[in-house]
RNA sequence: CGGGGUGUAGCGUAGCCCGGUUAUCGCGCCUGCUUUGGGAGCAGGAGGUCGCAGGUUCGAAUCCUGCCACCCCGACCA
């Protein structure tokens, strides 16, 4: 794995779905779509939470809470957003159950129908929307920054562990302001947030930009995105920030009295991320050994495997262990020290690969008779010999070696596969035999775009907001083209 | 939702075409002993609504019908 990246995209997804289920992070529910997550899988996904959530709460942001269920007419308020989710939604229609008449078990009652059905949220922006038509009456209430931890149900036709399940767990922020400027102001804050998020704790570049027309939000005016670089060649949006215009202060009738006494809607953007990001951890870092996991969000960030023969020697060892588990435990490392007697510590080395741990102790007679620690590192796979005084520090160190080295490499294979093609015939092999983001003209039409596709299978993954201007044309049509967008097949 | 595939112990599977003793094997699990610096060895043992529901039959894991779930491809999508 990522010594080519195309080598096994045939069986990639076997892969991804085997290495999930292996490292203990989810297994499939039973329940059409749904995944469960598995206590270490979710530890992970507390890691994110947590980084997220502060790094939202250091923009100004406040949390919330809005109900799971959304009366259908509220969904349907907003044109284009109906429209993009109307396909994809779960609906209440009863609440309440009976026995069957004829004794064969529990059945609907038909006479607890609901006067109108409640869609399970696939997104909160009308239900929010129409509680903060409540909320802001004037430039003083202005803005409203709020962002709420939830699950949320699409009716996926097609579900894959992490990258799309019917019910996923996400973050959603909904904000108001008084003016256009600040809205696309706090669009492209977020943006950068979750690109901050994505390199700095996840250790995954990506490449900001906004989605053309067609790949736009449901009610969108502009799609702010992340895309995220697969070992596979593969693209994936990992976040997205929305700056909506008025249309839902419209659709829900949010207006405020402005410092000049007049009435005007407010500004919306709204913004989220969700448990995709897993999907993406274990898709940038993983190799054939398991998980490869950024020190930032190990669960286990160090763990420490003794290895001896008797109660005699393991107690030897504990003693040894015990205050430097203390040491890095007081540095705000996590550790574990697993002296299970049940399994050998070969065993061990496996499981804990397996697991993405990023820094591994293992510590032996010869150790204690050397004064050492031998120290393996999960992202090289190197082993080194310690003296046993260096090892709070090295292993700090060590830590933030590896997040930069995981990020590092994750950024080299990105560069590696953004290919610039001039011509559609150029586009079509590198696309094949090479897979990544390619950068090409294009002319700007959604017939153009579309056709691509169908042709293809790859996508306008977003227009990079760092684009350099340069005139060119467009590699189907010819026509011209004032810069460069990013093309990839994505998940 | 369309096409293809799969469903047998916790996991991976043989058996199914061509119905017939007590449903195969490996991993894992339990017990004991020996082991412990890269997934231990030997011996013994436990564990099964053969996805679910009907049907055909003296007899169904096997044949037929319906349903469900999962995987892959497509359409859709965070």
């Amino acid at each position: 794995m990522g010594k080519n990246l195309t080598s096994r995209a045939e069986d990639y997804s076997k892969w991804y779905n085997e290495l999930v289920i292996k490292a203990d992070l989810a297994e499939n529910s039973g329940v059409r779509g749904c995944m469960v997550i598995k206590p270490y899988g979710f530890a992970i996904w507390e890691k994110m939470q947590a980084g997220l959530d502060k790094m939202f709460k250091d923009t100004g942001h406040e949390n919330a809470y809005f109900p799971i269920f959304i009366p259908k007419s509220y969904l349907s308020k907003e044109a284009s957003h109906v429209e993009g989710f109307a396909k994809e939604c779960a609906v209440v229609t009863h609440y309440r159950l009976k026995n069957a008449d004829d004794g064969s078990g529990i059945v609907v009652d038909d006479e607890a129908k609901l006067e109108e059905e409640l869609i399970v949220r696939p997104t909160s922006e009308t239900i929010i929307w129409d509680t903060y038509r409540r909320w802001i009456q004037s430039y003083r209430d202005l803005p409203l920054l709020i962002n709420q931890w939830a699950n949320v149900v699409r009716w996926e036709m097609r579900t894959r562990l992490f990258l799309r399940t019917a019910e996923f767990l996400w973050q959603e922020g909904h904000t108001a302001h008084a003016t256009e400027e600040e809205a696309l102001e706090e669009a492209e804050k977020i943006l950068h947030v979750y690109a901050d998020f994505a390199e700095n704790h996840m250790a995954m570049p990506v490449i900001k930009g906004t989605k053309t027309e067609s790949e736009r939000f449901a009610g969108a005016e502009e799609t702010y995105c992340i895309e995220a670089l697969m070992q596979d060649g593969k693209a994936l949006q990992a976040g997205t920030s929305h700056f909506l215009g008025q249309n839902f202060a419209k659709a829900f009738d949010v207006k405020f009295a402005t410092k000049e006494g007049k009435q005007d809607y407010v500004w919306a953007t709204s913004w989220g991320v969700s448990t995709r990001l897993m999907g993406a951890l274990i898709m940038t870092h993983s190799d054939d050994n398991g998980l490869v996991l950024p020190p930032k969000l190990a669960p286990i960030q160090v763990v420490i495997v003794p290895i001896y023969k008797g109660m005699e020697q393991l107690n030897a060892i504990s003693k040894k262990v015990e205050p430097l588990v203390n040491e890095l435990r007081a540095k705000g490392i996590t550790v574990k020290y697993d002296d299970r007697d049940t399994h050998k510590p070969g065993f061990k080395f496996n499981e804990y690969e397996l697991k993405g741990v990023p820094v591994r102790l293992a510590v032996g007679q010869r150790d204690l008779e050397n004064g050492t620690f031998e120290v393996a590192r999960r992202d090289t796979l190197q082993k080194t010999s310690i003296a046993a005084e260096n090892t709070v520090a090295h292993i700090e160190q060590l830590l933030k070696d590896i997040q930069q080295h995981i990020y590092d490499r994750a950024l080299r294979r990105q560069k590696n596969h953004i290919s610039e093609v001039d011509t559609y015939e150029e586009f079509k092999t590198v696309l094949e035999e090479k897979g990544g983001f390619i950068s090409a003209h294009w002319d700007g039409t959604r017939a153009t775009e579309e056709k691509i596709k169908d042709e293809t299978k790859a996508t306008i993954r977003c227009i990079p907001l760092n684009v350099g201007e340069e005139i060119g044309k467009c590699m189907v049509t010819g026509q011209p083209s004032p810069y460069r967008v990013l093309f990839a097949k994505a998940y």
